[in-house]
DNA sequence: TTAATAAATGAACGATCATTTACTTATATT
DNA sequence: AATATAAGTAAATGATCGTTCATTTATTAA
């Protein structure tokens, strides 16, 4: 028995994404990736079944890394303004800290690869919200809203967008905006405007 | 001289969008859209001048078209609610009736086309609403917001997490959801009233 | 030290890729 | 009716694609 080279793995990924993101789906491939990594292609299909797999895998690591880094210290009993406010905190730090994988994981949403990728991930977090929401509409902190969407599309569609504009930053939309906490905090307060009583 | 076949540009146009969108930036080539089109490849080649070119100019024109259809009928000097009503409308009859368009849209912002497709196209859409918000803060129909970006993020940021809801519609988070107007406004009237003094 | 076994490789497979070339076809203008 | 010219094509180009296979290498367990 020998080891399989953790570092080798790690790499894989890493430049996995990096290609990616900087070539598109387009641009990707197999060849490619084990040139930039000095190791045979051969290798590559020791770590996963075929491309689409590691693409797959890779996106669904990726996604449930992000998901738990924005839940992180949050609770259903928070309060509807500090869980709210927990939640973009930790989702801005994972985005600025991990652009490569906040990127990768806004083409994957948008391409044929979402259905798998994206299929079971979101049950939890839709009740770990669903139940925040109820608390605080049950608490008055919130106006009572009855659809989960509408819900979420008000309390972290903007921030969503200001995250999108930083991403764009050097293309497009964004030129010249930087995402910074006083930029958050004050979308933030006009988002509590609207949603509390 | 001979005239190009105005249907079959079109042709290539439609199925292009459908394979881009269906089968994702891998997925798409330029043999297989000819075979789909029954034309040469090389008809392909008097339309484009390579596969990059046809990808871009059509995102070009369907962006275009997203952004004029947007902006129908709006003008800077309507009150902040009239234009910011008149633009969800017109954004959401775009996309529910322009699906895979919408799609492709979305897609492109998340890859490296974009740099070269949405490069100048949004100044236009900048002075436009830009403009607005001036006019609705002068009016005091719009609390003080210093940034475009906050300013985007809150009044078009909710919008266009339903319309992602809906896309999504079979996969993933939006499982169960359907866009209507009864959702649209309902989520148009607390961005209204976080936005308004 | 050795046997066992999974990791890792180099080289190849046929398929498909983007693009070009030499050629034919259709039509607008004369 | 003839001519000019662009539209359109069939077939091929070499490059690159995803994937496999026979073989070697490294390491664990005995």
């Amino acid at each position: 028995m020998r080891k399989r080279d953790d570092i080798k793995t790690e790499l894989v990924k890493e430049q996995a994404i990096k290609m990616l993101v900087e070539t598109g789906f387009d641009g990707f491939s197999m060849q490619k990736l084990a040139k930039v990594c000095n190791i045979s292609v051969a290798t590559l299909y020791i770590y996963y079944q075929h491309k689409e797999d590691l693409i797959s895998k890779i996106g669904v690591e990726e996604s449930n890394r992000m998901f738990t880094a924005t839940l992180k210290n949050f609770s259903s009993d928070l309060s509807f303004a500090d869980g709210l406010k927990l939640q973009w905190e930790n989702r801005a730090k994972f985005s600025l800290q991990n652009d490569l994988s906040a990127r990768l994981i806004e083409m994957l949403w948008n391409s044929p690869y979402a259905e798998n990728i994206f299929e079971n991930s979101n049950n939890h977090i839709k009740d770990i919200l669903g139940k925040h929401l109820k608390n605080a509409v049950a608490n008055k902190q919130l106006i009572p809203i009855k659809s989960f969407f509408v819900f979420w599309s008000l309390a972290y569609g903007p921030l969503y967008a200001l995250i999108r504009f930083h991403q764009e930053n050097k293309t497009a939309f964004g030129k010249n905006f930087k995402f910074n906490n006083q930029v958050m905090y004050q979308t933030l307060e006009i988002v509590l405007k609207g949603l509390t009583p």
